[in-house]
DNA sequence: CGTAGTTTTGAGAGGCGTCAAGGAGCGTGG
DNA sequence: CCACGCTCCTTGACGCCTCTCAAAACTACG
């Protein structure tokens, strides 16, 4: 794998108000720090972790962008999820000690290793990191459920426009833009994850920019009228 | 809540291969089931928690079946999930100390309460109990992208294949025929889980029969030909 | 035995997939 | 610096799968 370990720290991250760190008091942060010891850089386009590998740790995000997607034998695959910075990679891993999907960069990026089995050993020392694990892998489930219902009853627009609302919701809680994106991926990887074609993707874009709601210039996308979008998905159209 | 509260013991229950304490020696187990200490009943119909609820406690299927759904603002339902005897409910409640979703009883049914602040403590004694909580919210995780994959790739005759082909697999574990099997749930809440609708749910059911595959008989359905499922399943069908 | 809920089946419509062609952006090499 | 090729994106035309609307049959239950 063509990454390299770096020396880190979660005190001094400006990522811990995010991250694994939340709510761990001084004591606790510095014993986090001697588990969270090495970083891994993760060049754009491979994998951090693929399906089958033998799980060892979860990673968090630190700078760039993954999507994480599930394959299965007969060469279909879905994309599950798109993770940027202070965001838990490798949950999947836990129940089989092996990986279940892919996790691949979409830029290049850098992620903080911490080894599960002292993530564990930590846990059973500190009430709140472990409720705070417990409560990660819940917010999954849950974040997991809402895409189940997106993809189970809304139409292509309102699933592109779910979609630009909750990417740009999640930057803008980590100090960028609420209005203004760049997106990482593909229209093929946005539809992938979205259960549509790149091309209706593409019909969906550029309908939403005829509309006047959004501009869009490649991978950027200006959102001129939020209200708009929340509109469309919050409106059931008939179906 | 039509409920009521009853003594159990999980040592002798004849789920605990399959439940919560999968694994645990005699002593853990003994501290198990002081913590388990009660059992609910659900009648068919009602809800076991709701969206909204303050979330206090996981609950361990005992017998009966559940739907969990998630509903949004606008109306729109998606079901989620079906849990049978053996299966947890509850951890989507976790990360907000809320339930984010409905879990309703499909028919009569009992589960045992476990106050989760206690099986969060019991965890911090017990490795093999942290591991195994751990690795059920894993499960969780990694069922939610199959179904994800479902959602987003599949078409409608591949989609009721992997479902039944499911729903068997895991009655079977539990010790029911792998070929014959009792649907709990109506033609509207598999379509509501399969993204489909319960016309196209039932279309599809008979299709299968015409095929000679299944026989249906109201909630009843035989399996005549598993491999014909499976062939369904892992066969794309051009799109 | 009537009524409500569930399921089946048909006919028609439309949203999205499929196939295809062309254009734009970007890195590479001459 | 420009040509070239590659990948990604856009747009059009057409067809099909699934939704929608509707009606009837069946089951369960009071």
């Amino acid at each position: 794998m063509d990454v390299q370990s770096i020396k880190v720290a979660c005190s001094s991250c400006n990522l811990r108000e995010l991250c694994l760190p939340v709510g761990l008091n001084e004591h606790e942060l510095d014993r986090l720090d001697r588990v969270i010891s090495t970083r891994k850089r993760v060049k754009r386009g491979t994998a951090l972790f693929s399906a089958g590998d033998k799980f060892t740790s979860l990673y968090a995000v630190r700078s760039g962008f993954f999507k994480t997607c599930v394959t299965t034998a007969d060469g279909r695959d879905q994309v599950t999820g798109f993770q940027m910075m202070g965001e838990i990679l490798g949950l999947d891993g836990i129940v089989q000690d092996h990986h279940a999907c892919d996790a691949i960069a979409l830029e290049d990026a850098e992620v903080c290793v911490m080894p599960f089995d002292q993530v564990e050993q930590l846990s059973r020392e500190f009430t709140t990191l472990q409720h705070h694990v417990h409560k990660i892998m819940s917010r999954e489930i849950v974040r997991d459920h809402s895409v189940m219902l997106l993809l189970g009853s809304m139409r292509a627009e309102e699933r592109l426009a779910a979609f630009l609302l909750n990417l740009v919701q999640r930057l803008h809680a980590r100090g960028f833009s609420q209005s203004e994106l760049i997106l990482r991926m593909t229209r093929e990887e946005i539809g992938s994850y979205l259960g549509m074609k790149l091309e209706t993707v593409s019909r969906t874009f550029s309908k939403f920019v005829e509309e006047g709601i959004i501009e869009v210039k490649q991978r950027y996308v200006l959102i001129k009228n939020t209200d708009a979008l929340r509109h469309i998905v919050s409106t059931p159209q008939c179906r």
